[in-house]
This record gives structure tokens, sequence and C-alpha cells, in this order.
DNA sequence: CCACGATCCTGCTAGC
DNA sequence: TGCTAGCAGGATCGTG
């Protein structure tokens, strides 16, 4: 599942591909329901022409500013990918969306589940009303260890259930969480408020050393993720607590477990996780 | 305020 | 071997 490091990465790689391309044709809508704001008929009449200036995630969105003011926002929810490719290649039954481009490129939404999500917005301010609901702090760019302190001791829920939470800190989700947990040695079902000084900044190291070692080694290729170029991360050989569930801690030895704490699938080690 | 369940989807896998 | 039922999960909405 595509989470911050894995947006970040393909962010990156579009915005090194796309900026000073002029979108020339919409194609490929055969799944309307991943236009979340707009009909195929509104996107392939206002799109063509514009010229998309620069690519950048957005918690775990990713954004394409256009030259006319306006923005495309994608999000790949599990199991989508945003790739480049020369005009022409062949798409492969799971891809829903595309734009051809000048310079001879298409840029084509893949996803199998059909969660994935394309907006367009007019403007920038009501890109940023829609975004301002729905994402908090930036994890590597804006949380601080003070501000982590401040969500913390304002929430009595699980401590899990607040790293999920988008609307707060944006960009984490189950993976992720789990691994700056484990890291941390902070057990996923803690009220969030019982933590003391000394274990937020510890979580927030965490945080910090997990998000940004999964952006160097280009992601968690566990099953979907692929960057703009089609290329699979590293990270996915690094993991240690997700989907170990029978296998040895690296840190104690005990043997990782698997539980379902908010909703979701929660890897952790008893021996070293408090 | 917080927990929990349902919903959307399809590929994969556990189990018969 | 072949089939099927059930699981997985990000965001959102509804209920307790």
């Amino acid at each position: 599942m595509p989470e911050l490091p894995e947006v970040e990465v393909t962010a990156r790689g579009l915005n090194r591909h796309l900026p000073g391309r002029q979108i020339r044709a919409v194609g490929l809508l055969d799944w309307p329901r991943m236009l979340a704001n707009r009909t195929p008929e509104e996107l392939a009449s206002v799109l063509p022409g514009q010229t998309i200036l620069a690519a950048r995630r957005r918690g775990k969105y990713i954004e394409l500013k256009l030259d006319t003011g306006g923005c495309l926002l994608f999000h790949r929810k599990m199991t989508g990918n945003l790739l480049v490719t020369p005009a022409g290649t062949p798409g492969g039954r799971h891809a829903h969306f595309s734009i051809s481009t000048s310079g001879e490129r298409e840029l084509r939404f893949v996803d199998p589940r059909k969660f994935g999500r394309v907006y367009y917005f007019a403007s920038l301010e009501e890109e940023e009303d829609f975004l301002r609901a729905r994402i908090g702090l930036d994890p590597l760019a804006e949380l601080t260890e003070q501000s982590l302190q401040s969500l913390l001791s304002r929430r009595k829920g699980r401590l899990k259930s607040l790293l999920l939470d988008q609307r707060l800190i944006a960009g984490i989700g189950n993976l992720y969480a789990d691994e700056m947990l484990w890291e941390a040695g902070l057990a996923a079902e803690r009220s969030a408020s019982s933590l003391s000084p000394k274990e937020a900044d510890r979580l927030y190291a965490a945080m910090q050393a997990v998000l940004s070692r999964a952006i160097e080694r280009r992601g968690t290729s566990l099953s979907d993720h692929l960057d703009a170029d089609g290329l699979p991360g590293s990270n996915q050989d690094h993991l240690n607590v997700y989907g170990r569930a029978g296998q040895p801690c690296p840190r104690c030895g005990v043997t990782i477990l698997r539980r379902v704490v908010a909703q979701r699938g929660t890897w952790y080690c008893p021996g070293c996780q408090r």
C-alpha cells in the first residue's frame, strides 16, 4: 500500500518527467468512478492545452500543478501506480486513466483494485479547502517534537489510531505505523496521552528514521508499489515486524505476533514493545 | 470523544 | 489438482 515513502518516490519521479509538458489528450477512462469530482467529459474538455508545472506529494496525495492555476490530485489508495511511459506503450488491463503529453509521453494511473481516485481543481484555493479538511502535518517537513507531544497529549485513543489519522499527521499507513512503533519500542494499543515526553521523543525519532530510510530505499514493494518509471523499491527487504508473524524479533529474538488493533492487522514484538 | 462496522474492489491464499 | 471463501486495506460514513 502506498504510504508516504512510496508516494514521495513517485512524486519525485513525476517531477523529473512531467514539468514543462503540455497535456494533449485524456484517455483510458473505462472506470468513471475513478474521477472523484468531475465527469470524463469535463476533464476531456478542460485538460488538453494545459501545461504541467510541477509534481509534489501532499500527505498520501500527489499533486500536479497546472499553468492555468488549477491542479490534478491523485490518491493511489491500495494498489494504484502512476507511471510515465513513452506514448503508445501498451497499457495493460488495469490502466484506468491516462493523459498523453507533449514529448510523446503518457501518464498512466494503473490500479487493479480500482480504489484510486483522481481529482481536478480549477484553482489552488479549491484544492486547499479539500486538503485542509483531510491532511494534517507532514511528518518529515512540518511535524516537530513539540507538535507531536501536543497531538499525543490531546488524544485519549490508541496510539496506532493517532498515527493512522491523516487529519493529524499525514502520510503514515498501516505498514509504517507498525515499523515505527517497533523502532520506538511502543505498543500500538497504548493510549496516546499516556506517553511520557521521553517516549514521545522516541516515537518522533523513529518516525523520521523509518520514513526517511524507506524513501532512500525507494519504498516498500511488497505487492504493488512501483515508481514513476515502473521500478520497485527495496524496503520490503528491511522490514522488522510488518508481515513477519512467527519470525524472531531482530532486536530481542522473541517471536513476532499479529493482532488486530484499530481495525488493522498489527504486527509487533511482545518482548520489546511496551 | 472514541470504538466499531460496513463499503468499495480484486488478487491472492488457505483450506477443503 | 482445482475450486471457493475469505482476507487485505485507505478513506469515509453511519451507528453505538
